[in-house]
RNA sequence: GCUCAUAUAGCUCAGCGGUAGAGCACUUGCUUGGUAAGUAAGAGGUCACCGGUUCAAGUCCGGUUAUGAGCUCCA
């Protein structure tokens, strides 16, 4: 038979050759190296034969897929046969790879915790060293059963009689055949090929991915071809640790939390002003794409909520208030808002509109509240009340194409002043359960379809993911160090304008529904502005940093050239700190660079008898000195913001 | 919400049955020093909260709350 390799060159081989006597025909070094071959398309165990012409690649340990496997077969052969070493009749679950790594799934009678990690490398490490092969039998369902059945491993006999096929389920052996695992494969010959890993840590997993199922104890892993790799992976991980906002708010004092309040975030002096400055943008924004800004209540009747549907679906999630009965004959239940669209209904159905109004576009930096999961918040980024750049939009079907290029366009300049260029968009289709005609449905995904592809921008169609009232758009931006960040979101919706009876008379003076846009560029502050912390690691641009500069004096007879510097400064809206303090410069550098203000002037007899300011750049050990004017003159410039 | 872990000074952490510790920060004295820590002294704590074991509990046990890592969820 004929075997094709990947440079197009055939190779003859007998019938039934194995992806191994390849690689042997072709050379001893890859015969050494291969680990698996792709096969037609199809990953195959370098031991499998191969009975027809076909199309064949060799995987060694330095492809993506090699890599892969080696991963897979660290956590299914080596993972999971130390862990039941070490703690008998633990029970295998699964064990898959994923991004730089992979996990296992066990039950187990002993809790397995981080300090048994280091114990359950060591035994990793000894299965390593015996080399053993890595062999394969194919069994029959029943015989399969029968084996797992024998060794208790219950999760391994779901996952059996789920399956479609009636026999070759491959079950893989290492040397003395103690261990078994059930396996698609495929998997390293031999364990020498297993490059450098660390276990990294411990958590629990549901059985399946579903809450309702019992919780597993998952052991979570990281393998690279070498230790260098590893190392660099390491690293990177350590270093997306130190900007984490939760770190960097607290060493810049910008918020903090507490047990009264948790979720909420107690905002700083210094935190609120990065606020305050991000709002001020969004704002200017907002009105140069003709919103009009609105506020609505924090606490609404239950009523409401029940009419909008809110109160069916996601009462649980909503905080209720109800009134002392003591205190008031008013005894309604109301909710804090989760959000702030019926709200904006109300503005909206507040006088007649005319399709000459439309389309209309509200606005709202709407504070919200949700009863989210006590496991789920986590620093700025999940809370339980945030504002939302939120702002919805009334309008016909037939404007929904523009108001989505208009609404890209005001994103994506947006997201470009704050410094991320890069964004994706994904398009969610419609979902099996839905409201609204298949016909509406057409035309509304067609529409924002139609705005990304004339603005020619690349998108994704997610099919299905769509809200049960209609299609939408996410918006994912990358950040510094290639994290991605699902921030902006445009949200078509037949449904709502229903159910609170939004109208519009039409040019053939009856009434019409109008279609209602949900949209948010940033999502909430909170988050983005947790986001904006890791993404430039607290040294935030000059124009929505909370201090601008320090102005730090060297000896203490420059001191009124200090103040006056600082009163121009703040005659032209800089924010100063004027540190006069009887300490040595360098302490002073030290503390303002610490704490991430953006530029430091250092003055002393010098700058004084010239007029001229040191300036020091944060992340810069560099000084330029320049005289005030021109430094004045630059910093007016630099210091607005993008919006204005 | 679930699993596991953690909770000691403003911050970072040590202490693991026998009178609460360090470094930094803070206050005061000396020091006027040229770009990431001058120097000395001082002050600062119901050891998260509630209960239990013990002659004796930050220390051991149980519960609660919060936080962390995952899982589930995210209108």
């Amino acid at each position: 038979m004929n075997i094709t390799l990947p440079d197009k060159s055939i190779r003859d081989l007998p019938k039934g050759s194995t992806g191994l006597d390849l690689a042997e025909s072709i050379g001893p070094g890859l015969a050494k190296a291969a680990i698996a071959v792709v096969v037609n398309g199809i990953q195959k165990d370098l031991s499998d034969p191969i009975n027809e012409d076909s199309n064949v690649s060799i995987i060694t340990i330095s492809s993506d897929e090699g890599l892969e496997i080696m991963r897979h077969t660290l956590t299914a052969q080596v993972l999971a046969r130390a862990v039941q070493n070490l703690f008998p009749g633990t029970k295998l679950a699964i064990g898959p790879t994923i991004n730089n790594g992979f996990y296992y799934d066990f039950e187990s009678k002993k809790t397995i915790s981080n300090d048994d990690l280091e114990k359950i490398e060591i035994e990793m490490r000894k299965i390593i060293s015996t080399d053993s092969d890595i062999k394969k039998r194919l069994h029959s369902k029943q015989d399969a059963l029968k084996i797992f059945s024998e060794k208790d491993e219950t999760y391994k006999e779901i996952i059996i009689n789920e399956a479609d096929q009636d026999d070759n389920f491959q079950l893989y052996y290492q040397d003395n055949d103690e261990f078994v695992d059930l396996c698609r494969g495929p998997h390293l010959p031999n364990l020498k090929h297993i490059g450098a890993f660390k276990l990294t840590k411990v958590a629990g997993a549901y059985w399946k991915g579903d809450a309702k199922n019992k919780m597993l104890t998952r052991v979570y892993g990281t393998a690279w071809k070498n230790e260098k790799d590893l190392k660099k992976h390491l690293i990177a991980i350590e270093e997306a640790e130190k900007r984490d906002h939760r770190k960097i708010g607290k060493e810049m004092s910008l918020f903090h939390f507490q047990e009264e309040a948790p979720g909420m975030v107690f905002w700083h002096p210094r935190g609120w002003a990065i606020y305050k400055n991000l709002e001020s943008f969004v704002r200017n924004r907002l009105e140069k794409f003709d919103y009009q800004e609105i506020k609505t209540p924090q606490v609404v009747d239950r009523k409401l909520w029940e009419a909008s549907g809110h109160w069916d679906k996601y009462r649980e999630n909503m905080f209720i208030t109800e009134i002392d009965e003591e205190h008031a004959n008013d005894k309604r239940t109301n909710a804090l808002k989760p959000m702030n669209c019926p709200c904006h209904v109300q503005v909206y159905n507040h006088g007649l509109k005319s399709y000459r109004d439309l389309p209309v576009r509200l606005a709202e930096f709407g504070s919200c509240h949700r009863y989210e999961a006590s496991g789920t918040l986590h620093g700025l980024m999940r809370v339980r009340g945030f504002t939302q750049d939120d702002g919805h939009i009334f309008c016909t079907e037939s404007q929904i194409e523009n108001e989505t290029k208009l609404f890209i366009e005001l994103l994506s300049g947006m997201y470009k002043d704050l410094g991320f260029d890069n964004f994706d968009i994904k398009l969610s289709t419609r979902p099996e359960v839905r409201v609204g005609s298949d016909e509406v449905w057409d035309k509304a995904e067609k529409a924002l379809e139609n705005a990304i592809q004339k603005l020619e921008l690349p998108f994704e169609i997610v099919e299905g993911e769509g809200a049960f009232y209609g299609p939408k758009l996410d918006f994912v931006l990358t950040d510094a160090i290639g994290r991605e960040w699902q921030c902006g979101t445009f949200q078509a919706d037949f449904n709502l304008p229903d159910r609170l009876e939004a109208e519009y008379v039409g040019e053939d003076g009856s009434k019409h529904r109008p279609v209602m846009i949900h949209r948010a560029v940033l999502g909430s502050f909170e988050r983005f502005i947790g986001i904006l912390i890791e993404n430039y690691s607290g040294k935030l641009p000059l124009w929505l940093a909370p201090e601008q500069v320090a102005i730090a004096t060297i000896i203490s007879e420059v001191d009124d050239y200090a103040s006056e510097i600082e009163e121009e400064l703040k005659s032209i809206n800089i924010k100063v700190i004027k540190d006069l303090r009887n300490e040595k410069i360098g302490y002073k550098v030290r503390e303002h660079s610490a704490a991430k203000v953006p530029i430091i002037l250092a003055l002393g007899a010098r700058e004084k008898e010239s007029r001229t300011v040191s300036v020091r750049r944060i992340g810069s050990n560099n000084t330029e000195t320049k005289s005030l004017n021109d430094f004045i003159a630059e910093i007016k410039v630099e210091a607005k913001s993008p919006s204005s």
